[in-house]
DNA sequence: ATGGCGCATTGATAATGATCAAGTGTGCTG
DNA sequence: CAGCACACTTGATCATTATCAATGCGCCAT
């Protein structure tokens, strides 16, 4: 009865997730469902690992709640993070032999967990699904090389402008107001720059009243014309 | 009869392309058998564009001979080069609406080009290549993330030593010396800083003895390993 | 040969961002 | 309620990198 229940929410996340990139697919909802079968809900409690770099890539992962952090860090101490999962994007989704980052949980939540293998069987049996999925992978590609033109072309100050920017949209719910779950050395890490340059970025773009900073996670973008005109 | 060779010239690239990712996959043989009937080697001069960001993404492409820069720029005037291809790379193989680059010529060249929608049709025959060609963007995912990873986290001169051992690598045929087709300002534009700062990197790199410069473009590495500990 | 052109190098200076260090605020714990 | 811990902010200074400007070098055309 209960597990009914989960199903039910499993399934109307992994809709969220795929639902946009498999509009009028032959086989979308079928696919669902099938995967909905499978589909485990795992808890992690801020800060634990959901996988780790170098793991052998499984499976793939949807958060249902909370949030989730990609993250490579080396030896010597520095820390990469590629990106923030929210609420129904994907993690693990075109890993080979190993993911390439580590997923940390950035709050505590329930992640759902879907077999790779399974999920391989599943794209056998609806090939324009299997299709969507590889276009998916190529949605993400250019989410990256995004980031990638912003490390390589924006000042600081800029990048943090555009990382508030991508936070609203993903966060706000249409509205101009948004919690962030993560830390300053998070955003700092996630722009490549120090702790303190984000912090400062913060500052300034309160006192030129661009946003407002109603606590140190909750912010509200103020003035989204000249937020964005400072980011590019 | 010239047509025949130029067959065979094309399907030893498509095997330099896919070869090492498609080994001992069903259907491999079969499939660059196909692609090569398909494809077309078309030529370009230096400077010119293959295709240009928010085309179409009709085609596939590959080097047969020559090199291409993958790039974005905006009105503004700022340019981000997101990779170097050289004979046997691919460009284009995940893209759905549109580029989210263009490809510029850094030389005269010519380049196999494969419609993807017959491409797609092959896939359908060989379900297994399919599954491999997925391989092959995550693994592109993978190196842009390496690049991600990079710019975040080191410092212009250490990524200016990467460049130059991913160039060594990759242009050397197991050799330390190699000639650089690309000019200064385009790899300061791949590392996301100024030309200056490039051309200071090389002044370094050479005063302190681990490479040497025979001429602009030609290079030695004359210290792997201290070229290697400087990138790290 | 010579002058001009396109790139690269080098120098001087300014801006940006990192680092080190101190201070502030908030929440939790005893 | 005191005080401690932790994260963030702010300030001062230093290092890195961008920008502006001059110079050098090879190549081509005259």
């Amino acid at each position: 009865m209960s597990l009914d229940i989960n199903k039910v929410v499993i399934k109307t996340s992994l809709s969220s997730c795929f639902g946009s990139h498999f509009k009028e697919v032959e086989g979308a909802n079928a696919f669902i469902e099938e995967l909905a079968k499978d589909a485990e809900e795992v808890s992690f409690a801020q800060g634990e690992y959901v996988f780790k770099e170098k793991d052998a890539p499984e499976y793939v992962y949807i958060p249902e709640s909370g949030s989730l952090m990609l993250e490579r860090s080396t030896a010597s101490g520095s820390r990469q993070v590629f990106a923030f999962l929210f609420t129904g994007n994907l993690a693990g989704l075109s890993e080979n032999v190993s993911y390439s980052f580590s997923a940390k949980a950035l709050t505590n939540c329930v992640v759902i967990r879907i077999s790779r293998k399974l999920m391989q069987d599943i794209f056998d049996k609806y090939p324009s699904v299997a299709k969507r999925y590889h276009d998916m992978t190529g949605h993400i590609l250019s989410l990256i090389l995004d980031q990638l033109f912003i490390m390589g072309q924006k000042s600081a100050h800029q990048r943090l402008a555009h990382f508030l920017l991508d936070m609203e949209h993903r966060l706000g719910r249409g509205t101009h107001r948004f919690f962030l779950p993560m830390s300053r050395q998070d955003i700092a890490d996630y722009l490549g720059m120090s702790l303190e340059t984000a912090s400062r970025g913060f500052s300034k773009l309160k006192k030129d009243g661009l946003i407002s900073i109603e606590s140190n996670y909750q912010i509200t973008v103020t003035d989204s014309e000249k937020l964005i005109s400072y980011a590019d």
